[in-house]
DNA sequence: GCCGTTTTCGGCCCGACTGTTTTCAGTCG
């Protein structure tokens, strides 16, 4: 899918014209329309090719005709002379903070400055302070930028902001006149990645509040402190950024601050069609500015004629119009979980005994747990050989002799081999209790042979799961190039159960492709991979991104009870 | 550049903080 490519281009496109400075408006339609092709439901190339591009909301003549030109060429004129006439190095600026579109052009027009090393050297030596708008402290302003670019401009993965985030409100919880608190931001949207830590509050004294704020241990450097809202940077270069208003505004602040930015603006036009005006004080009579409501979250989309939008929803993806229409579903919640089918034990590269992964699922109220070690040709991971899973399963019988009420599951993780064969033949895979399969070597292949190689594992008729799907570790290893289409069509014809990976720095089918695949009445199960019993509690990681694919309990298999699981693996 | 049950032209979400100004532009949320 070129969806992301596109859209990147799209993005860049608004950012030199910043630069150039066009008017605002005509870059923000750059960006409305890469914002609605990066979340679009299919492949912007069958958009191209059915003629249906103009059906994109925010796509006119003149995107449509670019787009089309991009899609089918792989190139854009209009980019390419852009290019020529802003140089893009100078979009790189763009990462310093406090930098903007504006300052850029000032110093590239008024000094020919082109690169953030003659930038630097500009400040340094005092020549930027003589530009209109400009002055000393703009100076050092830059000169820090710089120095803090690389450190500052990266993203964090959701488990390290979730942890630092609600230290940070356990923290803020003891001040004695804060009212109500809450995350904010991507962070209660439970975004795979998080750029900030945003946090709510609310009291009558928010001077002391944010003094009470800028005091925490762990605070390196103070970024802005104003009386409503303030950011700091934490020792590993995290930033927090705290909004505090008035009780009666609390519920509008939340709507307002939790996003996100593209949900913000639809809900705002949507107050003005209907002749309010919505902001983080709340929503008020158009002409008259009298304060309708804005104490409790609920009574905005209420008041707007529209059902309650969970905070994964809202990315801006169809929810507002699904809300209209009362369509929303109703999102898989932690507690519908009822047992984790991606455990590793000692057998394999796991570190705990089966028993203690038994007595954690107890403690999480499940009634199951799948034990998934790696297969033999894995050997790094300690796959099993067939005495061993004799083994293993004996023990398993024991433990399970034990147990009221719960049972453990014999499964595998077994490596599909780059030929779209399976570890172990179908003499041991009916072994088990149920199958995963999942890629662990060879990730460097065509897209066409990928997709093969998953299909043809998926079409064993042992197989119950696949692991993992597109094999990406955040940070770390691109996703395989796989046709998630023709993926999302073979697990439905196979009954193959999808799963979403919860290990953190998967995430894997994502938020996007989850909800895509979804509409392809694809199932699901949500597993966290876990190799000690704290990776147990990845769960939340993978239910927020169930949840942020639109998914229901009856789409998740690890949702139905132990007697059902039963009946759908034939045990 | 997009868009339209009041508009095909004139709007386009709305506000806080900082540093530069002497009333506001730029940047960010
Ligand atoms: N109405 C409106 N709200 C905005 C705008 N920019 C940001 N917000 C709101 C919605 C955001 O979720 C919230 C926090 O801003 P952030 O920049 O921290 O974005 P967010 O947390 O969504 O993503 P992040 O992971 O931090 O990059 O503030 C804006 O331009 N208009
Ligand atoms: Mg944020
Ligand atoms: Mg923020
Ligand atoms: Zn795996």
């Amino acid at each position: 899918m070129k969806n992301q490519l596109v859209a990147d281009v799209l993005y860049q496109v608004a950012d030199l014209l910043d630069i150039k400075g066009e008017i605002f408006f005509k870059t923000r339609a750059y960006r409305m329309a890469a914002q609605k092709i990066e979340t679009l439901n299919e492949d912007i190339e069958t958009v191209v090719k059915e003629n249906r591009l103009r059906e994109i909301p925010g796509v006119g003549e003149a995107l449509a005709k670019k787009i089309k030109e991009l899609v089918e060429t792989g190139r854009l004129e209009y980019f390419e002379k852009l290019k020529k006439e802003i140089p893009p190095e100078l979009l790189k600026m763009l990462d310093i903070s406090g930098l903007g579109p504006k300052k850029i052009a000032a110093v590239y027009n008024k000094l020919g400055i082109k690169t953030i090393e003659e930038l630097r050297k500009a400040a340094e030596e005092g020549k930027l302070r003589n530009l209109e708008g400009f002055g000393e402290i703009t100076e050092k302003n830059i000169l820090r930028g710089i120095r803090l670019m690389d450190k500052t401009s990266g993203r964090v993965l959701l488990n390290v902001a979730y942890h630092h985030g609600n230290k940070y409100i356990e923290y803020l919880k003891k001040h004695k006149k804060i009212k109500r608190l809450s995350l904010a931001g991507s962070l209660r949207r439970m975004k795979e990645t998080i750029g900030d830590i945003d946090i709510l509050a609310s009291s009558d004294e928010p001077d002391e509040i944010m003094d009470y704020f800028v005091k925490y241990y762990d605070v390196q450097r103070i970024l802005m402190k104003g009386s409503t809202k303030s950011s700091v940077v934490l020792n590993d270069e995290l930033q927090v950024d705290l909004r505090v208003v008035d009780d009666k505004s609390f519920g509008a602040a939340l709507q307002y601050f939790t996003g996100s930015k593209e949900h913000n603006v639809q809900m705002r036009n949507l107050a003005i069609k209907k002749g309010f005006k919505l902001n983080e004080y709340g929503l008020f009579k158009k002409n008259t500015d009298t304060f309708i409501t804005g104490r409790n979250e609920e009574e905005i989309y209420k008041k707007l004629g529209l059902a309650f939008i969970e905070p994964e929803l809202r990315e801006n993806r169809g929810e507002i119009e699904a809300a209209k229409e009362n369509k929303l579903p109703r999102l898989v919640k932690h507690d519908d979980i009822k047992g984790d089918l991606h455990v590793h034990s000692n057998y394999s590269d796991g570190f705990e005994t089966i028993e203690a992964i038994a007595e954690k699922s107890l403690r999480l109220g499940y009634q199951y747990v799948g034990i998934t070690d790696h297969s033999q040709s894995l050997r790094v991971a300690h796959g099993l050989s067939k005495e061993q899973i004799v083994k293993k399963k004996k023990e398993i019988e024991k433990i399970n002799k034990k147990l009221d009420n719960f049972r453990i599951l014999c499964g595998t993780e077994c490596d599909i081999k780059p030929d779209g064969t399976l570890d172990y033949d179908n003499s041991i895979l009916k072994m088990f209790d149920f199958v995963m399969i999942g890629i662990h070597t060879s990730f460097k292949m065509s897209r066409k042979e990928a997709t093969n190689r998953i299909i043809r594992g998926m079409e064993n008729r042992y197989v119950n799961i696949l692991a993992h799907p597109t094999c990406r570790l955040m940070m770390k290893r691109e996703p395989l190039d796989l046709d998630m289409e023709k993926i999302f069509e073979a697990a439905k014809e196979t009954n193959t159960y999808l799963e979403i990976n919860a290990f953190p720095d998967r995430l894997d089918l994502n938020d996007y492709y989850t909800k895509l695949a979804k509409e392809q009445k694809v199932k699901f199960t949500v597993g966290t991979d876990a190799h000690s019993l704290n990776h147990m509690d990845f769960m939340r990681y993978g239910v927020a991104t169930a949840r942020r694919g639109w998914l229901e309990k009856k789409d998740i298999l690890n949702t139905c009870t132990l007697k059902e699981i039963e009946r759908i693996f034939e045990l």
